[in-house]
DNA sequence: TCCCGGTCAGTCAACGTTGTCTCAGCGTGG
DNA sequence: CCACGCTGAGACAACGTTGACTGACCGGGA
């Protein structure tokens, strides 16, 4: 720990527009009009004023000027995220800090931890602030407290889940289709016996996995057998408990679908540990870090997050630029990557 | 894409303190008394007021109310990293929030992509919007553009690296020692051939890190050969290109040193693309994600980036309670996380 | 010469809120 | 019975900025 000077001597305030107009020797609202681009000015008056400006280290102040402008708007936007550290959670971020940035606005961001309280919490916190828009990945069931301030005025856009009682935009991934695509690439190879690992059901995108899950086993005429699916949390050691159990079943699955990112590396890590992971087929819903570096690779049902999170961003510019079209929901396409644990055969190891 | 009624039918503008009082018939102020909790009103014209104002649906505007109180917060806090979607920053954002979140903070998130200018204009965009402090891990090398905001009262910690030209507070980790410990852990298994792959040394923190590898071969009496030290830049497929050249080299080094994140990754990729990856022994800065689940397991020198975080936002917070002490750098130091990949032998695989 | 239109800087009020001050009303004690 | 202090609500101005308007000045056409 090393030591240098305290942090400002003086710490007198900022300086305003009135200051740098004594300075330039004009009325502020000349400054007013400098500062803005206003080219009405005298070019010589200008250059005073910005020479004022510089030696004075003037910055206008956004929160003043938001507060007067007519349309109140404070080039900030809101994005509440499960967890900011997730890797999902922190690609939708930087996606839209992506888009927010090509209109000059800048995001901020807040975490649920899948908590419907913080959820109200932070979207109110946010509201308080005038953002002039939200991007929520939600983490409640009810999102009429949001009726009233859509009311008001402020856009807000759904992403990954979609909003319940409430009207409003949303992006989401093709959920169900992802899961069909999985079971009917695992049906491929033979499979007959497919356990289901996934988050609860009460989160909506869980629900919809679970639901392809079954539509696919049905359209292959496989009855459903409740003892080989779990619901657990989408907690990295439940999921490696639930996998070990299940493998431990008289009647073992051949097969594992994971519908969600933790499960799926719970998951690898109980197939490494018991030493089936060329043996047991697996495929996951969610790409993640690495997924192409192991032996076998895992197989993943890959959402696009840069086009959920570009879409999401997009309607939300496009509803504050007046866009005034019925909501809507844009469904986004997952894809398949094969990459080794997918394309186990029922037998036994590919090749 | 499915489709419902527009968003607002009548996007009328917020109710403000002057309508809930009109509605329920008292004095503005009085409601900025009972929205602000102070206690010297009456608990009727309380009730009165808050009914009101959850009629009309008010918030307060806290953009107006930072610009009027006499210490101008906003209770937001800007935070520049260098890409919000990598692990290493999400995890410091996450941490950053919530210390955050315990003073009624919201973060602001920009991503620098190592580009100076890029800093500089989101350094601006953040104190034009008046956030109360700055945490920042810097892309450039000259923050002296900073000093006029900080005199003028915008508090500063760096994190991850150290500010330049300018006097501020930082949270860095133990660069150096990690590297020591890194290259100790190797001559312990009897290499003496160890190569080093990082980061431009124009990084601060990659300089550090070659310098702590430079310290240890000499500790060692080993002579620094440059044809094994390769300042590739963060990018996996440079990492990937230069493992592969320094493994064809005719006196090929028995070890690994990766000094950071994406070129450890990109090591890991050419080791396991040759076949290599039970022979040559590697140990990479900073953790990542299934680091462990790789076989081997990739040993690392871990930075305790909670602990970076969590400092730099305390820091920050007790400097905008008044904290008038010096500046002060604070080291964090790393840890040695073994995983197999670091202890195998100068001779072949361990065990 | 005078008037008119155009140009461009300045004055004033207002955005939504809160700090400061005032003042009405009440109870208390001399 | 009156002066006094206290409680609690309202009036007013101000935070830093910008929208709407005003008004000074200039050149050109009649």
């Amino acid at each position: 720990m090393t030591q240098g000077e305290p942090p400002s001597r003086t710490p007198r305030s900022r300086p305003t527009m009135r200051e740098v107009a004594a300075l330039a020797g004009v009325a502020i609202k000349t400054v007013s009009r400098v500062v803005n681009g206003v080219p009405t000015v005298d070019p010589a008056i200008a250059a005073r004023v910005r020479e004022a400006a510089d030696k004075l280290g003037y910055r206008p102040n956004l929160t003043a000027s938001s507060l007067r402008r007519g349309d109140g708007r404070t080039a900030t936007v809101g994005m509440l995220v499960e967890d900011a550290a997730n890797p999902f959670s922190a690609a939708l971020t930087r996606t839209v800090e992506n888009v927010a940035r090509g209109r000059g606005s800048l995001v901020l961001v807040g975490s649920l931890d899948e908590d419907p309280a913080r959820e109200r919490e932070l979207a109110q916190a946010l509201i308080d602030r005038r953002v002039d828009g939200l991007v929520i990945v939600p983490a409640g069931r009810d999102h009429s407290y949001l009726i009233s301030e859509q009311r008001s005025g402020t856009c807000m856009v759904f992403v990954d889940r979609e909003p319940s009682l409430l009207d409003a935009d949303a992006v989401v991934s093709d959920n169900r289709q992802g899961s069909v695509t999985a079971i009917e690439h695992l049906l491929k190879s033979g499979h007959r016996r497919i356990a289901y690992l996934g988050d609860q059901v009460t989160i909506s995108t869980a629900a919809q996995r679970f639901d392809g899950y079954r539509h696919a086993l049905e359209l292959a005429h496989i009855e459903y057998d409740a003892e080989i699916v779990r619901h657990v949390g989408s907690s990295e050691s439940a999921a490696i408990a639930a996998t070990e159990e299940l493998l431990a079943l008289p009647d073992a699955p051949t097969a594992l679908f994971t519908s969600q990112n933790f499960v799926t590396i719970g998951a690898v890590r109980a197939l490494r540990a018991l030493g089936l992971q060329d043996t047991v087929a697996h495929v996951g819903f969610d790409d993640f870090p690495l997924a192409d570096i192991l032996s076998p690779g895992i197989s993943v049902i890959a959402q696009d997050i840069e086009r959920l999170g570009r879409t999401a961003a997009e309607m939300l510019f496009r509803r504050l630029d007046g866009d005034e079209s019925p909501t809507s929901t844009v469904t986004v396409p997952t894809r398949l990557i094969e990459r080794g644990s997918g394309e186990i055969t029922a037998a036994g190891p590919v090749g």
